[in-house]
DNA sequence: GATGAATGAGGCTTCATTCAT
DNA sequence: GATGAATGAAGCCTCATTCAT
């Protein structure tokens, strides 16, 4: 997930107005990741997040239709970063089992969380709100997330590696929940808030890498002991 | 989900009066319920709470200080009361295994879902908000929420029952995260919009009662079919 | 200035009726004092008088057409008082000289406020604004008060002992203007205020039944020493 | 009292972008100044003084705070304008005796109160409101003012000139006392609204700027001629 | 007469968005 | 393209007043 790409080379002139202009589009974004982290949505300014990206407020408008756009934006921004990400560790494992495919998914997933944690805490927090909010945004890179995880999943099942009795769409937002309620768990748990180095007072944190093995062992074997005998 | 007013008989005018303030407040929490479900917090006004709850604007802060704590407040009567049918759920099922009340926990939850859709939607939707903007906020009902189904794992980690390798309180969220993402799914594909009251129209692309029997299955025993046994 | 006039005798049923009521009249007139005085006209709010009369918020209107009317009651009520007061120690010096009975008028008017600061303030602070925010309202009491004044004056110049170049009624307002600026600046530099006994920094506080001396020789004699000779 | 803008030269864009802000912002407290002229602080609407000042409500909190930091921004440049006025015209006399000062101060007080009506209005009527609602305003010109007033008295006192028994800061608040209610009365009984611009109606019940000899009268002799020689 | 819960009109203020420069 | 001062619609909330009990 790396965000800000800056290091894109400019090769000719018209390249670098492209540049430029790509560069402030993303100035924007970024700031309003900060913003809407440090605030949520509504309570963030448009004028801040023009103050945070050393633009004027107007610029935003060259930039973003309206508030709501640039959250919109924000999203399909940051969802696609995610999901190439997870794209990648996949192919990485394109031999693997779907089984290993899904591992690798979920530990990538909280790994990126970690690294970004404004871009998490937005996702996190705001999501639900814009699908109510914003009516007619159809968050096509979350549908694709979703449908990512749901193939894994299906090949899984036809493999019969997989447990086929519940339907993959359904595990798929299982598995999201379950990822999404550690990140925001961890995510508001965090001591030093993310735009301010002024620490807060907040509950114990955990590691959220680490929290990836607790995913993949509920997901892979449940929580049931009782009366199961399981591979060495 | 009908815990409206707790069953206090009347026994005199005074009771009648408390009784009548009781009424008139509930009466503005459920239109808030439904105009919150409807529009979202943000969006909501607080004239149309009104109106809907068949009371003048200024009546509603009579009994809420804010619009915030409108929210807040709906908030805990709803979870107080989610908490008190898991409870009395749990309790229904003492002698049991942690497990078995573990099942119960995630049934009667869902079933609530079900049940009483326009509170699910807002304490789906807005929990997480308002844990963001409402920073002093502590939210305790979800935190007893929370710690009951701590409780329960824990219970059956001791017992031997439930996997001791994940912390009791991230396993806690974890099935809270899937319950969670289930609702808001199953909330945001319901067609006719919740908010009136007109029922028999649920077109929903998912039975969330059935699904908790896919909760369960995941919960107790993972995904991976690739090398187990299981019992028939 | 004996307000609260509690001690009028009870003769018959009737009578004790229109005394209670009477009572509680004052009661509200003067919990209005208190809070006008406290708070300003503006800022004080009916429920807070009605709390501070120990009566409920409706039956200040059985007693008072509107807040406004509540205002000019209390002015009509202590302004007489004061004018009562007054009259009566012109009275007292019926035989004396106008100038003596001037100088009776402004040691008088300033115990008055040395005694019933929350009147003197109340009077002082809001009465400008009545005068403008209630065009309709004729002050009736204040004209009195300006009349008496100006009769005494009047009667000086009538026999010479008062300098006739000045319009007797400009004079009134002059020694009126330096009264209520010294009720003001001492009023407001209370260091406790009036109505809790909660300290406050207000500056330094000056003697304002002495002031009346100041006044008098300012009144008498002018300030120009520079070529004058006095009697002694 | 046309003090506006100070003179300043305009001297490239930069200095016309600021008169403009200065004009605007002075346009809006000339606005403000009519409105609680008209109304009072309590009555006037946000609104109105914006369309009395051609600019949108919104406008007027690019300039200004809050209402009330627009009466205290009022109040700051209309009493410092008088302050400079009336510094202005003891300096025209500063090698005169400080009883000549004082005289000065007077008339160019009262011609300050004849010439700008709307002003003295709102100095006069809503300056005791504002000492009292706004416990934080410290209100420096009027201290200033009174300082000015004090010192010229003082310097008499010192030369013999002044009556020595008085303190100075007291003679101070009676002779504002006297000048300020003076303004009232004379304020409050223009028949024509101040508020409309238009001019040449102006049947005052007596003429503020003569009475400036009556206040100069009072001050330098006093009222009692009883007994005393006065030089010729 | 006394109560106080309920009313609802209306104001101050905010802030996303625009547009002249 | 960039600016940021100006706009003005619209909402939360207050509080004087009423009226059913």
């Amino acid at each position: 997930m790396t965000v800000h790409s800056a290091g894109k080379p400019d090769d000719g002139p018209k390249a670098a107005d492209k540049a430029d202009r790509n560069d402030k589009r993303e100035r924007i974004l970024s700031a309003a990741e900060r913003i809407f982290a440090k605030h949520g949505f509504f309570a963030a300014r448009v004028s801040e997040i023009a103050k945070e990206a050393g633009v004027a407020d107007g610029t935003i408008y060259l930039y973003f239709k309206s508030k709501d756009d640039l959250l919109i934006s924000l999203f399909e921004s940051r969802m696609s970063q995610v999901n190439a990400a997870l794209e990648a560790a996949i192919h990485a494992e394109t031999n693997a089992s779907p089984a290993r495919q899904l591992h690798a998914f979920i530990r990538t997933y909280l790994k990126l969380v970690y690294d970004e944690p404004a871009a998490a805490e937005v996702l996190t927090i705001e999501l639900r709100q814009s699908s109510k909010f914003m009516k007619e945004y159809d968050n096509p890179q979350f549908v694709a997330f979703l449908r990512m995880l749901g193939a894994i999943i299906t090949a899984g099942q036809e493999r019969g590696d997989i447990d086929p009795s519940i339907p993959s769409h359904v595990a798929a937002r299982m598995i999201f929940g379950m990822l999404d309620e550690l990140s925001l768990a961890w995510v508001l748990s965090r001591q030093t808030s993310i735009s301010t180095g002024t620490p807060g007072t907040r509950p114990k944190k955990f590691d959220i890498v680490r929290a990836a093995d607790w995913v993949v062992a509920l997901v892979t074997n449940g929580l049931d002991r009782s009366l199961k005998e399981k591979s060495p």
